[in-house]
DNA sequence: ATTCCACGGGAAAGCATGGACC
DNA sequence: GGTCCATGCTTTCCCGTGGAAT
């Protein structure tokens, strides 16, 4: 049924991105000025999950680049890349300026100030989630570099940061991502299955279906979508019926909570196992059965930053501080952890 | 061309401090 | 006061790399 599986991808790059004209002329109109190599800051985009923020950002750079050899661009996720030394590597590879070994880390800086001598955009992805804001001052202030700083929520970001930086930052014009609304949904996934299939395998009430259970994220519903289109196919059918999508929300579910897991190390994957099994518990009933689990287990100290990683990943919360902390995972979907942990 | 060595960086271990609870 | 905990800081370990030696 499906011929094209690469565009139903969590990380398919559609080339046309619908129902974002309105984002896209505006952010068009803001960096104008960059291609006549004139100064521009930067731009705040903000929006839930699955809103098409990264995408639409991601389409924008690549026109941007097309338009002038001249210009630059990188777009750096934070969640990854969220410790200072790690966001300024990639700024700095992103101009194609490489560390010399040796080389010290505090004129990082200060190299990137005297090489950066044509325009080069800087989006920096979940940008709420970097450890520290030291970054986006001297970024800011740097004549060449515009900054696109993405977030969920426009107060997440300015409330964790420094004043000075606020001040500063504040300025900068502000892009709204809504959610998408049902029509929307559907004739996103309308055109994604088109991409993917030959002939009429869903009709437009089950992609209804689809857009009703999603809360207004377009990744949410395409990862419904694929594996509905899936489900269907295995079990021969022409076209994708009411209960495949029923039985595959679950999936669809569990497969973006897979993306994350797949970014753990096996060490860690047994932790998310041990809060799955156990539920909530403490950090010493649960090294007590890492220990047992793990042929060379870590010490404590490090399960602590683990689980404090997992937490950033939104995979964990943690309830309580200092001595009464617990710890346990955030969704309560049961998983098939012979495929995760293998 | 291959081997050897020194070095930097990142991750983990180890140590210390201070808070919360019994 | 003893135990359990989080967290910051320093030290140690390991790995990749690039340059020198063979």
């Amino acid at each position: 049924m499906i011929t094209n599986s690469e565009v139903l991808q969590a990380d398919f790059q559609p080339a046309e991105i619908l129902h974002r004209h309105d984002q896209i002329n505006y952010l068009s109109e803001v960096l104008e000025p960059i291609t006549d190599n004139q100064r521009v800051d930067g731009a705040f985009i903000h929006g839930p999950t699955g809103v098409g923020k990264t995408h639409t950002t991601q389409f924008l750079l690549e026109r941007l680049e097309a338009s002038s050899p001249e210009i630059e661009t990188t777009l750096i996720d934070c969640w990854a890349n969220y410790q200072y030394g790690a966001t300024l590597k990639r700024v700095l590879e992103g101009y194609d300026i490489f560390r010399r070994r040796g080389e010290p880390k505090d004129d990082l800086i200060a190299k990137l100030k005297a090489e950066v001598d044509h325009p080069y955009v800087v989006v920096l992805d979940e940008v709420d989630q970097l450890e520290d804001d030291r970054l986006l001052k001297p970024l800011h202030e740097m004549p060449h570099i515009t900054l696109l700083l993405i977030a969920n929520e426009r107060e997440d970001l300015y409330s964790r940061l420094d004043s000075r930086v606020h001040s500063r930052l504040a300025g900068y014009p502000a892009v709204e991502f809504k959610k998408y609304t049902q029509d929307e949904l559907v004739s996103i996934l309308r055109k994604r299955t088109e991409a993917a299939t030959r002939g009429e395998v869903i009709s437009e009430p089950h992609l209804e279906v689809i857009a009703d259970r999603v809360g207004g994220d377009a990744r949410f519903a395409i990862a419904i979508l694929k594996n509905a289109l899936e489900h269907a196919d295995r079990r021969g059918g022409e076209r994708v019926r009411k209960e495949d999508i029923e039985s595959v929300l679950g999936d669809a579910r569990e497969e973006l909570l897979r993306a994350t897991i797949s970014k753990l190390t096996a060490d860690q994957r047994v932790l998310y196992q041990i809060l799955v099994e156990g539920g909530e518990q403490s950090i010493g009933e649960i090294y007590e059965q890492y220990e047992q689990r793990v042929r060379d287990p870590v010490v404590k100290r490090t399960v602590t930053g683990y689980l404090q990683k997992m937490e950033h990943y939104d995979i964990v919360e943690l309830h309580g501080q200092k001595r009464g902390r617990t710890y346990e995972v955030t969704t309560t979907q049961l998983m098939d952890f012979e495929d995760v942990l293998e």
